[in-house]
DNA sequence: TCCATAATATACTTTTTAGTATATTTGCAA
DNA sequence: TTGCAAATATACTAAAAAGTATATTATGGA
């Protein structure tokens, strides 16, 4: 059972990713996360450091959300072709997503190229891993027969990846989630150009 | 010819032009940008309202610049399929960006979704205009028989941009360009697989 | 049920950042 | 070349944000 310090350290996390996938990690200020959790410095410092020691929990903790979630989805479909269009469904509605604010992946990955070097380098890990199961499961798609060996099975889940995340990120902006839809569906398509 | 005065201005936005591509709006301040211009408070405030003034300007500034060349280089190629082929090259190179700090476009729309609805709007009009531009290009090659009508031109237009932007991202974090060559060189043959 | 300590709240200080008032310098028209 | 307005610099104030010292309250084991 968690204790009162950790469970009111755990809602602390929970209450600010949100605000940090919405407003970014230099946009967030601890005021805010106080109006949003209706605690007091004293305690939010009793829990964390410093701001940093709190941005970078909150970051762990949606990076693993998000990597958790999408993964279960995965796992859940049985070929492999059934576990890419459930990668591709994951953000099917770009505007209302998991954590609200887009996918905190690529939100990070985009702030943090330039100025957070240790937090760059979780995303680059979480990419690299994204990348790496993606990839795996369209070699056993080839392997069991499903997908045709034309396929490049790294290509291909760089590309899945990069254009839904693409993806995402326009809907966001233009306010709709048509093109997004119409996207996953020419994936499937693609994809299925090399169903045997 | 410009008065002092306009040069100064000018040179304050293009030096603060990479200063927010790379640590964003909320990530940069004024102290920044006066270290970068080698400027002093008054001058610069003599330029500028407040710092949002400053922003909404460099940001425009930013949209316009990338905007413009990417036009310039899709213009200068004569056929459609080629268009579209210098569209794609234009990030061929993701660590090393026209604007430094990747793609100020994508940048800006991924920082400003949930907190700045003005700038928001600039850079959904950008890719709108973007959209209606790469969409065209498709139809006139399909018009003009260079692709087949079996091409959607929205579809592709948006996959296209998505993918390409989703990747600069990912290589940006990853720090490596691979992926993104492999991933333009895929998508020129995706689109070749639709020339006749 | 009581008390020691953990957890949280309050009320501050410090630091950082934005913004301003005024002084100084520069460029250009008379 | 001079003098005046535009441009820039200096030195400040104001506001916002981070962080801390201390008081208060809650929790769980003796």
């Amino acid at each position: 059972m968690l204790t009162k310090a950790e469970k009111t350290k755990q809602f602390i996390l929970e209450t600010a990713a949100p605000l940090y996938n919405k407003k970014g990690i230099s946009g967030v200020n601890i005021d805010d996360v106080l109006a949003e959790t209706k605690l007091t410095k004293g305690c939010l410092y009793g829990h964390f450091e410093n701001k940093d020691d709190l941005t970078v929990q909150v970051v762990d903790l949606m990076l693993k959300k998000v990597s958790d979630r999408v993964y279960q989805a995965v796992a859940n479909a049985k070929t492999a072709r059934a576990k890419v269009f459930a990668f591709l469904d994951f953000y099917k509605d770009p505007i209302d997503t998991y954590i609200s604010g887009g996918c905190p992946i690529f939100n990070t990955a985009v702030e943090v190229d330039d100025n957070f070097p240790l937090i760059k380098e979780k995303v680059a890990t979480v990419f690299r891993l994204g990348q790496e199961g993606l990839t795996n499961i369209l070699k056993e798609g080839i392997e069991n027969g499903e997908f045709s060996s034309k396929l490049d099975p790294v290509v291909m889940a760089f590309k899945l990846v990069a254009a839904t995340e693409g993806g995402i990120v326009m809907c966001r902006t233009m306010n709709t989630m048509k093109p997004m839809q119409s996207l996953i569906k020419n994936l499937k398509a693609e994809l299925d150009q090399y169903t045997v």
